[in-house]
DNA sequence: GCCCAGACTTGAACGTGTTCAGGTTATGAG
DNA sequence: CTCATAACCTGAACACGTTCAAGTCTGGGC
């Protein structure tokens, strides 16, 4: 039983969703976005360019299986980290660096279908309703981040900090999208700058000083989020 | 003389320029920017689909005039209350409440090309080179803004506030494009409650405890900037 | 007045994402 | 085996953004 089979189809029909899945992959990561033609995807993956509409109802589409890629090798990427460390640090920066070790062999393609990405009515937005499922993994992923590790946290701010990492991850990744240098290292460089002063903004939250600051920061997400 | 005329354009040819301008920001508003094609813009301004090429390199280049024409509209709505108040909180307060007035009938259009400004080879994007006369413009205002009140604020942080005030206006635009409730109140709200909390994050800058973290994260800044 | 260089304008044509009317094939009921 | 139904598949056709070879107009030098 291959569990990435959808409801639905026949073991042909798999087949052929996945040879789309493959050529689109492939030539996005050669070609990039915008060269990689329905026509060369359905070409390459020896259908006609009306059957891959079959499958999937539009090029933005196809990106969606990316980002599940995406996200299972991230998971995949951090286990043992997450598994073995326990100092928040650590587990916070290095679960960043795989995400943005597993992005890496897409910058040129990921540059380009991230615009499409920040339209709110698309169905490509982190934000929106197809993306949840997504966006709720990833977000599981930074809660493993906190609740497994010793760091000790506000009570009122471990229920949003989760999404907040998820967020500041996306910060993350917005940079690199615009980082042009040689093997990304400015954008490895700014999560190891920034993550002592996540770390340390989670120590200080605790403090007199700024709880009442971080108790209206969570009341805001509370209301905005309805 | 109008001072939006450019360079090396007969007085003719200008007119026809702002003809398509026009044509253009009115079908965007009305239409919004799918539906506004180039063939329905070039034949509203009364020209032919090609000659709009000869003063647009492309669709997203008339995006460009919104741009600067939103500018200037900000800035005007800006000057009575920059002019008069001084108190730091209501002159961010305002300024950002009148970039969203001024933002507001084009809010559908708007959502649908807010995702060619985060593509970053795009040069709609907020941070490219093509933008930087109008970024420049609107961090501008943010230095307006803290300069001419009578808060208190961190040496180090002087040069580096009026950038991130500006960054964060862009969050709130980035909010205000997701917003689907009436009138987009949820955006104001958004304001009215963030900004107290700017406000006080800033106060907090001097303190012994942030002063160290706000150190580092300008020195960040700086670093990042090259 | 004449003419020409260059500013301006045209509309057909290209390649793109997407649609669709219509074909082909597999499956299960009789 | 028959055949109807639904799943699967096709390629021509559509509207779009964009390009370009070819036209028209206009100002200024003679």
């Amino acid at each position: 039983m291959n569990d990435s089979a959808e409801p639905g189809l026949t073991a042909r029909a798999e087949q052929t969703r996945s040879a789309i899945v493959e050529a689109a992959l492939r030539l996005f990561r050669e070609r990039g976005y915008d060269a990689a033609t329905m026509r060369a995807i359905a070409g390459a993956a020896g259908v006609s360019t009306g059957n891959a509409y079959y499958y999937f109802s539009s090029k933005e589409d196809l990106i969606q299986e990316f980002y599940l890629r995406s996200h299972a090798d991230h998971a995949a990427a951090c286990r043992d980290l997450l598994d073995r460390e326990d100092e928040f640090s650590a587990r916070l920066r290095g679960t960043v660096r795989s995400l943005i070790d597993v992005l890496n062999p897409y910058h040129a393609f990921a540059a380009a279908f991230y615009k499409n990405a920040a339209e709110p009515t698309s169905p490509l937005s982190p934000f929106s309703k197809e993306s949840s499922a997504a966006r709720e993994a990833s977000i599981a992923l930074y809660r493993e981040v906190m609740a497994g590790s010793s760091a000790r946290i506000d009570r009122g701010l471990r229920a949003e900090l989760p999404e907040l990492l998820w967020l500041y991850s996306l910060g993350v990744v917005l940079f690199w999208v615009y980082d042009t240098s040689p093997d990304r290292v400015r954008t490895y460089r700014l999560i190891d700058a920034t993550v002592p002063l996540v770390d340390r903004l989670i120590s200080l939250a605790r403090m007199p000083v700024l709880r009442g600051t971080v108790r209206e920061l969570v009341a805001l997400i509370h209301e905005l989020r309805n």
